[in-house]
DNA sequence: TTAATGTAGGACTGATTCGGTCTGATTTGA
DNA sequence: TCAAATCAGACCGAATCAGTCCTACATTAA
């Protein structure tokens, strides 16, 4: 649990391609060509991304999809919630807010901040630095994070 | 996408109540009941959480769960784990670590980079913490116990 | 004008997972 | 012995995910 779908994968990917190319544009079939991803999955997404306001279409021949803003003004945050929708990290953080467990479960609070924490983490990850290979990495962590030695990635059980 | 599932949700709920009540233990009744939770549901995650070493269970009459550690060396970060498995931000971190699109897809290692952070977050938070956060429960928490003030998760120094 | 290229969008399927129910076995204390 | 409580597994309906198929619409090049 806890992981993107295949979907918001596949999204980052794209939009990390048209990052690359900007401004200029590149088809759908050019990236799904590319990456190995499956065209119509790839196309689908692509017009979410257009709904969402982050491309911009180009129809016809030689049309395709290009960024709509520059690539330091998207956000991974903005794909991921883009395609999957709002993240919450608990059922409780509903746009309603009610939660019928609400005036007892009192995890609510803490749960919250690592919430925050972690859409913080996405919104600092703009298409530009996805798209740079290198790695200044450190600016993304929160201080006290990063030299933890039990912060294996991979946590084979 | 990217939220826990219900049974995390339970498993921290129950994980909590038993912080307020250590070093004594708590029936799952106890904690269904208190919380409305679905007792058979929660009977599972606890005896998962059994079985990941975090509680310890009193079979018998007057039997119960109650947490085989202090409550500051247990995890949030632990108990999802234990419950919902290892994990990934995308799929291309399984234990295997092979991608059919490892050579070019290339958004891999920053979104390990976030990927990092947010099990960062979760392994910061301790049950203590978790049961800190104002509460009338927390009256029941013996002297002593009530972690320090430097609970914030996000950009501690 | 026509054909090719490419986007837009809905319907549908198969696989997987999630949340939850049900049933029964085992252990312990009164 | 009996009741309370944990332990353990099978099982099911609903939801979600990933992907395919089909059709319609828009633009460009020949």
């Amino acid at each position: 649990m806890l992981k993107l779908t295949k979907k918001a994968d596949y999204g980052l990917i794209a939009m990390r391609h048209l990052t690359t190319v900007y401004p200029r544009s590149a088809s759908a079939k050019d990236i799904s060509d590319h990456y190995g991803l499956p065209a119509p999955v790839l196309a689908k997404i692509l017009q979410t991304l257009v709904r969402g306001g982050f491309l911009a279409s180009e129809h016809g021949a030689n049309g395709g999809y290009r960024l709509s803003r520059g690539p330091e003004q998207i956000t991974a945050f903005d794909i991921v919630r883009s395609i999957d929708g709002p993240i919450f990290l608990t059922a409780c953080f509903t746009e309603d807010g009610d939660c019928e467990h609400h005036k007892k479960c009192s995890i609510r609070d803490p749960l919250r901040r690592i919430h925050e924490g972690i859409i913080g983490l996405l919104n600092k990850m703009t298409m530009a630095e996805l798209a740079s290979d290198a790695d200044p990495a450190s600016s993304l962590l929160p201080i006290g994070l990063i030299s933890s030695p039990n912060l294996t990635i991979l946590n084979r059980q």
